[in-house]
Order: structure tokens, then sequence, then C-alpha cells
DNA sequence: ACGCCAATAATGTATATACATAAATACGCG
DNA sequence: CGCGTATTTATGTATATACATTATTGGCGT
């Protein structure tokens, strides 16, 4: 109980509001000040509704509700009857930003420029899975391409379009657009899945990019869905000399952004 | 209006309550429902407050609490005086699981082994900028050591931690356990930081991998922190051809796992 | 001691109400 | 017609209350 009574700041009677956060934000900050500092370790108990409560000089939703928020975010847990607790945080995920090429490339202070290497309209093949796992007994859009920044290969791109899912992309002038960039705008997707891997450039691979037979190359395979639908099958090969990739980890943040 | 009426089993007048579950879990399902399945895309006006309210036949506390959440979860995005929208996922974040080496090499069935190759401990030296931002002006331990799946070589690993945030490291035994498995049962961390990029094996490298000259490996450069304090800097190097990484993303989830 | 059961104490859900805040809309004046 | 202001309206915050749910605790009896 007194490690609880030594949140700051609380118990000010009818306080004076001056231009001051709201009540509950400023009750979230508190405890996530006191979680994120280390002060309160995993598995440390905060104190009880009724404890804040009284602290806060406030009603019981009000507490609630922040507390639930912070259990939704993760934070901490919460059990019956026992308490809330801080939650051990799994560090063992990370949010990994996925890289847009043209703002990468353009971020960097040099020319985008996209090329179309191949397109190809064709049934799915049976004898490649992954192929088949796309669109079973549908038809598939082929397109092979090459992101460019400045004069220098930045990233081979081969992908397939489900068509039975994205009919409107047979419309399309993928000489013109990238294919990811027409995607984002025209079809919405709840869900993708990323492998990433490294390779050694293949003669072919290493022609087109520029780089000596077998350099490491950062690969990305991208399976995104909507609802049960395969919508696309992406592989990105980029460079492994000009390119990495970056994951996060901080408690309080969503993917989503929230 | 009248999308907003087509949610399913809403006002039942005083329904009969069998082993439902909560209200607020069924306005939440439903709405999650809605958006998931692409039916409210991004963009669409969600119904308001007051309509959820009359459709439900409840509070507005109650459908408020819940669209709140959705909102915390990043799904919705809400505006005063203008209504909740579905939000755009934004697809360019996804949740990367960062490997537990042990766990990865005996989850494919085979022996996991850990092997310390060296151990040394020192003043942080200045002209190595990373080392010097770990533990400016303090010491550090340099611990480089081999993980085995079977007899094969799965990953080498190159780690500095920081004496003056973690003392206790000086007196433990890192030929019995590993650096990850010993920090992670006593060091709370609060912020982590990824990089993911593809090299070429190096000959002393190679060897080590028991691979041929100039393999593609998956680097993976992880640096910790507590507060505004560095913890430690690792550097792990993965055989290109036995290890992936995967990431995922759905609009649902949090990357603590509320 | 062991096991069952009741009391207890925490969170979980829900309500009705009130006022604050911010932004879109409507209004009215020059 | 254009611009500034007033109104409207949906969300944001907060309260006091009630009852439900569920582990834990403690007691009781065998």
């Amino acid at each position: 109980m007194s490690e609880a009574a030594d949140i700051e700041g609380a118990a000010d009677g009818e306080a004076e509001g001056k231009g001051a956060p709201t009540l509950n934000r400023r009750i979230r900050a508190d405890i996530e000040a006191k979680i994120l500092s280390g002060e309160w370790g995993p598995g440390h108990r905060i104190p009880y509704e009724h404890e804040l409560m009284a602290q806060y000089g406030c009603a019981r939703m009000t507490v609630n509700k922040v507390v639930s928020e912070l259990a939704a975010a993760g934070l901490i847990e919460r059990r019956r009857r026992a308490g809330s607790f801080v939650a051990a945080p799994r560090i063992q995920s990370a949010i990994l930003q996925i890289p847009d090429i043209e703002a990468e490339v353009t971020a960097r202070g040099e020319a985008y420029r996209y090329e179309l290497l191949r397109q190809e309209r064709r049934p799915a093949a049976r004898s490649v899975p992954a192929e088949w796992a796309l669109a079973p007994r549908g038809r598939v859009l082929e397109i092979e391409c090459r992101h460019m920044a400045g004069s220098r290969p930045f990233a081979l791109e081969h992908r397939l379009i489900n068509l039975s899912a994205v009919p409107e992309a047979e419309a399309v002038d993928f000489a013109r657009q990238a294919p990811s960039s027409w995607l984002v705008g025209h079809v919405p997707w709840t869900a993708a899945e990323h492998k990433i891997a490294a390779v050694n450039a293949l003669p072919e691979m290493a022609k087109r990019l520029d780089i000596p037979d077998g350099s490491a190359c950062l690969e990305l395979v991208r399976r995104t869905w909507r609802g049960d639908e395969n919508i696309t099958l992406v592989r990105q090969t980029f460079r492994g000399d000009l390119f990495d990739l970056v994951a996060r980890f901080t408690p309080a943040q969503t993917p989503n952004g929230g």
C-alpha cells in the first residue's frame, strides 16, 4: 500500500484545474511512467481501483476505464479478486516497418524510378504450391519489375495477383504504375504475412541488380489476404548492401497506431 | 443510416439473455465483423453512438466504451462532431516474432547446444561509436558465442553488455548459461530496436558457421533499453540456409498481447 | 490434516445523468 | 457574395450507483 501511495500529485481535494490535462490522462501517464521507468517491474501489483480512486479523489469508473485501457494495451494484466499486475513485456515481438520502396528511396535523396520487366496473365499453375494456394482453379496476373534508386537498381519484385479476388487489376497499366502503389490505393486487405530471408544472388538476379554473383540480398516475401481470400503474393529482393529492415518494440504502441 | 441499421441481433427489446456473451462483447464483435469482412471499408462512417445505443437498447456509456476500445486498437478513428470512421489498416507495419534461438532449434526437433567462444570485461572503446553509445565512460562485458542445432552451427552471437546498467552480469558464468536467457530472466527492459540485414559471410565467420565463404547470412542487431539507459547490444548472425524471420499483420492485435 | 462451503474482496459490466469540447453547419450582417 | 459568429451535434470526460462474476480466503466439520 505504501508503494502505491507515492504516486505524485494525487489527492488534491477539488484541485484548481488550470490548463491541466484531463484526469484520466494524468492517471494513465502516472501509471505508465511508473512501469516504463522500471519502478514497478513485471509482476508488481498496481494499486487496487478503490485505492487509486481514493488517491485521485474520483469515481471508480474513471480509474476502471484507465486501468482497462492499460490492460488492453498489454501493459498490465488484471485478475479478478487478486488485483492488477504489471505484465512482462513480450520482447520477443516487435513492430516491423514494412518498407514502401518509393518512399524509402526518395527518403535517402535519390531519384526513384520503376521499370516493368514482364507481365503475364494466365491460369494458376497447379505445380507451383504457392501459386495454387493463391488462386486455386483461378487466373493470376504475374508481374516482374525493378525499382531503381537513381541509376542503381535497388530491388527486384516478382508478384502474383489473384484475378478472382481483384479482377480490376486486369485493366491496369502496370507499365505506368507500380503494382504495390496501385494495390494500396484500390484493394482493402485485412491480414498479411511476411517472410524475411537472406539469399545469395543467382546470376540472372545479380545481373539485374548490378551486383556480383552471390552477393547477399534481403528477400521479403509477402502474402496478403482479404478475409479468407488470398489477394497477392510478392517476393521483393533488395540489394543487401543498400538496404536493411528495422523493427522496434515499445510497450505502449499498437501496430495500427492506436 | 440504413447502412447502420443492418447490424443483426440488435433491438431485441429486453432480450432473453441465455448463455450469451456480455452486451459489450456482442457490440464489439458485430462491429469488428463488419470491418474485417470488408463490408465497412476504410473511411466508412460507423453508426453514431446514439444510433448504436438505440439499436442495442443500452446506455451511451456502454457503446462509448466499446467504440473507444476499437479506436484504441486502431480499427477506427473518431472525430468530434463528425463521427467515427473505419481506419485504413496500416499494413506497412507488422508484428515480428523475434526468435528465441533455443526454442527455434528445439522446435525443429534438433538438439540445442550453446558454446561460449570468448568473454572479456573492459572499458568501452571510444573509437567504436556503437560501443561508446552503449556505455559512455563505463565498462562493458563482451561475449562471443555460438548456437548449435545438433552438430551443425546455427548462429553466431556477439554481445556487449553495459556493466553500469547491469553490474550483476559480472558475476555470471556465461559458459554455463547463454547471455540471452540470463538477461531475459534477470533484467527488465522497456524498449528494443532491431535491425535486420543480409550479409555475405566473411572467412572467419564462414568457418565458425561451417558454410562456404560468402554465403548469405541473416544478421539481426538488437539494442535494448531500460528507460534512457542502454542495456545491451547484440549481433546475431544466422545461417541463411537454415533460418528466416516471419512477421504477421492482423488488425486487432497488439505487440504486447492485449 | 483434509476437503467442502460460505464469506469476502477484487474486477467486470451496465445505467442514467451531467457538463466540456471541438468541429461542422447555419445564420446574419456588411 | 463573403466572412465572422452563433448554433448544433457528436464525441470526451466524469460521477454515483447497482449488480454480476470469480478467485481467494477463512472457517467449519469430519
